[in-house]
DNA sequence: GCCGTTTTCGGCCCGACTGTTTTCAGTCG
């Protein structure tokens, strides 16, 4: 049982309350309780086993009494009373019909009393039949709608990874801005917000001529199919395109991959929606699409206390007498006080201005002025690269060439140690001659520093794969966990922990070695793995790869809360991986890390200054 | 089911679009 268990038991009550047709704000009350606990980094669990415990969990935003008795028993006996109840009154195999784009629990529900339907093959047998067909409000137009909602289903269209999610939205906003009547175009949604993986992508754009726009939108050389299109929104299914190292060793392994995909289509498909607002309301548009939707609301709650409302058009004076919508009343109370701008909004409501990545209500709105994040200009320095000598793309010289023409002051090679023998890791003879040839090649090289590095494996007991005399040798160490990434986590933690409290080890290496949407990786206790690391002054990295993103946003914000410091690396094997830094600095933006506690951003010489320290 | 510097009861973010309707329910973001 772990903070995830609860959060799907929650989750879980929510979809059959909502499927029974219990009252909405249940429904709400229990899946924002979820959200909170996916936020939280304690070990709820053992709260809920602890003294006290109703009275620390109530203390969580959104988590009352009743829902606090629940997580007490969950955590406690593994089970929960009225979660069985449920379960006994509704078919499990209803829960995933829930999925189906244009369809909610309102229609599931009639499908399973009015005609029979418990899952998917039963609800394809009565789309068959005709049954569907005969049910009130189910004309053939709505039919065809659920046959391709089903279609799709099966077609696994779901989330996308946030570096295959960016390269679209990227080509889709670059063609919009190349028409003469479009004036803004960008991205918003939880991908502008940089969370690493995105159900969907939203752009946003302003046109002197909606419908012209709406048009090529929906006609653009990515799209597959077009689900609605209107002239102030539209909303098509598009391709990915694909290219990467892990993409392509993902075909080849996906055994639930889009056979078209496989035909070199692309990639997964991705639903896109595109929003055509007047230029004077573009910030308010941007906001509204860019915040979560707790954000939002906590944003809504805040003008109404003031005596505004907001929508996506702008910031309003609030009249209870007149329900017309704001943007539409006549004269004076139609016009918004503040639209233009994200800033305008922001200022209007007495808020500093609130980076896109830390719009999740995680207490920006305490912020008295806008926190300096770290940006991708800030970072001076690569502490995690591989060469030829094990599974990289490039020479030792190849890879100072690219570094320096980045800007950077600081390269580090931190090829793979001798258990990595799939990755043609390094025995420690092999290591010793390469540390000669790293020596070599900065006398060959001037504006850059090279280190002479290794990415050492963390064993399953927490031993690290060279012994401590040749590890002492290196300039830096990356210490990472590959294998054994099941184990539990009273064991995941002891590994990490000792690694982390190594007094030769600069850097813990994607500490979890989770891949997003692929593998859970481990699960430590992160508190207990950031406060080693802390009290032996070793950074936690942020691995940018895309497919990585580990530390994750929420392990990030707990080391930054906690006093670590972070590296963030592209842990590169080709010069395109020096691109994915954006994706790390997007997460550790998320994790509200400012410069000074990122090591990638130091001064060569207090760079320089911290390894040796460990020397 | 949660929550409170206008509330311990009565609210809970809100508008657009779609399809099925003849005034609105359901879904979405």
């Amino acid at each position: 049982m772990t903070n995830a268990d609860l959060v799907a038991a929650l989750e879980t009550i929510a979809r059959y309350m909502e499927l029974l047709g219990e009252d909405g704000f249940r429904v709400i009350a229990h899946t924002r309780a979820a959200r909170t606990i996916e936020g939280v980094n304690d070990d709820l669990v053992a709260v809920g086993k602890g003294p006290d415990a109703a009275k620390k969990l109530t203390e969580l935003k959104g988590i009352g009494p009743a829902i606090a008795k629940k997580l007490i028993e969950l955590s406690t006996t593994g089970k929960c009373a009225e979660l069985e109840l449920l379960q006994a009154q509704v078919p499990v195999g209803l829960i995933p019909l829930l999925q189906l784009q244009g369809f909610g629990p309102k229609s599931v529900h009639v499908w399973w009393k009015e005609a029979g339907v418990t899952d998917i093959a039963s609800l394809k047998a009565a789309v068959e039949s005709g049954k569907i067909a005969s049910l009130p409000r189910h004309s053939q137009k709505t039919v065809d709608k659920l046959k391709a909602a089903l279609e799709s289903a099966a077609q696994g269209a779901g989330r996308m990874r946030l570096g295959q999610a960016r390269r679209l939205a990227d080509r889709v906003v670059a063609q919009l801005r190349s028409r003469a009547e479009v004036l803004h175009a960008e991205a918003a949604g939880s991908m502008r917000r940089g969370r690493d993986s995105v159900g969907d992508i939203d752009i946003i754009v302003s046109s002197s001529d909606p419908a012209a726009t709406s048009r090529a939108f929906t006609t653009l050389p990515m799209v597959q199919s077009v689900i609605s299109a209107g002239d102030t929104r539209a909303s098509v299914k598009m391709v990915a395109v694909g290219g990467s190292r892990w993409e392509k060793e993902e075909a080849a392994d996906d055994e639930h991959a889009d056979p078209s995909a496989a035909k070199g289509a692309g990639g997964p498909t991705m639903q896109v929606d595109l929003r055509v607002v007047p230029q004077e309301h573009f910030g308010a548009a941007m906001v509204y699409f860019t915040g979560s939707k707790d954000h939002n609301i906590h944003l809504r709650q805040r003008a109404l206390d003031m005596g505004y409302t907001v929508n996506d058009y702008g910031v309003y004076v609030e009249d209870k007498a007149d329900d017309t919508p704001p943007h539409k009343r006549k004269g004076a109370a139609g016009r918004p006080l503040a639209s233009k701008t994200e800033a305008d909004i922001y200022a209007f409501l007495k808020l500093p201005y609130i980076p896109p990545e830390i719009r999740e209500d995680r207490g920006e709105f305490e912020l008295k002025e806008t926190p300096r994040l770290i940006e991708v200009a800030d970072v001076k320095a690569e502490l995690h690269a591989h060469t030829t000598a094990s599974d990289g793309g490039m020479s030792i010289l190849e890879l100072a060439t690219a570094a320096k023409a980045r800007g950077f002051h600081t390269i580090a090679v931190t090829d793979h140690s001798q258990s990595q023998f799939q990755a043609r890791g390094l025995k420690p003879d092999r290591l010793r001659d390469h540390i000669a040839a790293i020596r070599s090649a900065q006398e060959q090289i001037k504006g850059i520093t090279i280190l002479a590095g290794s990415e050492v494996d963390i064993l399953p007991d927490g031993r690290l794969d060279y012994d401590d005399e040749l590890l002492a040798e290196l300039d830096v160490v990356v210490a990472s966990p590959h294998n054994n990434l099941t184990q539990n986590s009273v064991d995941a933690t002891a590994r990490l922990v000792k690694a982390a409290s190594h007094p030769l080890v600069h850097i813990i290496g994607h500490p979890t070695g989770r891949l997003v949407l692929r593998r859970k990786g481990l699960e430590p206790d992160m508190n207990a793995v950031i406060a080693a690391a802390k009290a032996h002054g070793t950074a936690l990295e942020i691995n940018a790869h895309w497919m990585r993103l580990d530390l994750r946003d929420t392990h990030v914000r707990a080391a930054v809360d906690a006093g670590c410091v972070i590296a963030i690396d592209c842990d590169v094997h080709a010069e395109s991986d020096f691109d994915n830094l954006r994706y790390g600095v997007t997460t550790a933006r998320r994790g509200w890390v400012t410069p000074d506690v990122c090591v990638n951003t130091w001064p060569a010489e207090k760079l320089h200054g911290w390894l040796k320290k460990k020397r």
